[in-house]
DNA sequence: GTTGCAAATGCAACTTGTTGCATTTGCAAG
DNA sequence: CTTGCAAATGCAACAAGTTGCATTTGCAAC
C-alpha cells in the first residue's frame, strides 16, 4: 500500500497501530469516525489505546493520507484519500446525502485563486441545505 | 431587539438566560465560543449553568438568529446573524483570515440550485487553504 | 393578583476527545 | 544479532460538551 511508503519517506515509524488504523479506514464502506475505528480495533486487539488512535488520525490527516469531514452528526469522519475526493450536499430536513465529483467546485477554486491569490483546499467539502424533494413539499 | 420578537413569535419563552446569551453574542467584537460566553456570564451571574448555554446556542442556531462556524481552533464559534453574513478564507500556514462578502458565493449557490435542485445554506462558510503570501515563499 | 402547567433550567453523571509523562519499541548503525 | 535512542505508545488525569431527570419559572388564562 502506498501509504506505508509515504510514512517511511517522511521519517515516521511503521507501527502495528498505524498499519491497523490505515487498513480500517481503507476497508470501511463509508466515512468512519475515530470512535468506530477504536471500537473495531479494540475488539480484536485490546492493547490498542484510544489516545493513540486520535494521534494517528491527526498525523494521517496532516499528511493528507486521509480526509476529515464533519457530516453534521457530531463527530469528525475519515476517508482514505487514495480512494479519491468528492463533496457532499446534506439535506438538513431529511438527511439525504448527495455526492459531488471533486471537479464540481473547480470554478470556485479558480475564482478564489484569481480574485484573492488564495489556494483553497476543496478536497472534501460538506454543504448543508435543503434538497429538491423537501423543497417541493 | 428583533431577536426577542422572533423567540416570542415562535412560542419560545423570553428567559433571563436567553436574553443574556443574545446580548453577549451581539456585543462580542469577533466570533465567540460557547466556553467564552459561559465564562463572561458566569462571572457576573453565577447562577447561569453551562448546559443551559449550550441548549440556548442550539436553539438560536436552529432559528438562524446566530450562525455557527468552525474556524479551526477546535470549537464552534457564534456570530449574530443580524450583523450580516460573510465567509472566511483561512490560511493553514500563517493562520491569516480573509473575509468575503456573502455575495461572493452567489454563483456557487446558483449552480447547486440549477444542477441539483439543492438550496445550499451558504451563510457562513469557512474554507481552508494557503494565502498568496505563503504561496510565494 | 392568583393559578396551572408545559417549557426551561440546574444539577450531576456521563461521553468524547486531549494532554503530560513514564515506559516501551521501531529501526538504523555498528 | 546487539545496542542506543528518539519516536511512539499506554496510562491516568483532565477538559469540553451532552443527557436524564427533578425542580423552578415564564406566561397565558381566569
Ligand atoms: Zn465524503
Ligand atoms: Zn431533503
Ligand atoms: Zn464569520
Ligand atoms: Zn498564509
Amino acid at each position: 500500500m502506498l501509504c506505508y511508503e509515504v510514512l517511511h519517506a517522511k521519517g515516521y515509524r511503521l507501527t502495528p497501530q498505524r498499519i491497523l488504523v490505515l487498513k480500517t479506514i481503507y476497508h470501511a464502506d463509508n466515512h468512519i469516525s475515530a470512535e468506530e475505528i477504536y471500537e473495531q480495533l479494540h475488539d480484536r486487539f485490546p492493547y490498542i489505546n484510544k489516545s493513540t488512535i486520535y494521534r494517528i488520525l491527526e498525523l494521517l490527516s496532516g499528511l493528507k493520507l486521509v480526509t476529515e469531514s464533519n457530516l453534521g452528526d457530531g463527530c469528525i469522519r475519515y476517508h482514505a484519500a487514495i480512494k479519491g475526493h468528492h463533496h457532499h450536499l446534506i439535506c438538513r430536513i431529511c438527511g439525504k446525502v448527495i455526492d459531488l465529483e471533486e471537479s464540481t467546485l473547480g470554478p470556485l477554486k479558480a475564482s478564489m485563486l484569481r480574485d484573492y491569490g488564495f489556494d483553497a483546499d476543496l478536497r472534501h467539502m460538506v454543504i448543508s441545505g435543503v434538497c429538491s424533494d423537501c423543497r417541493s413539499s
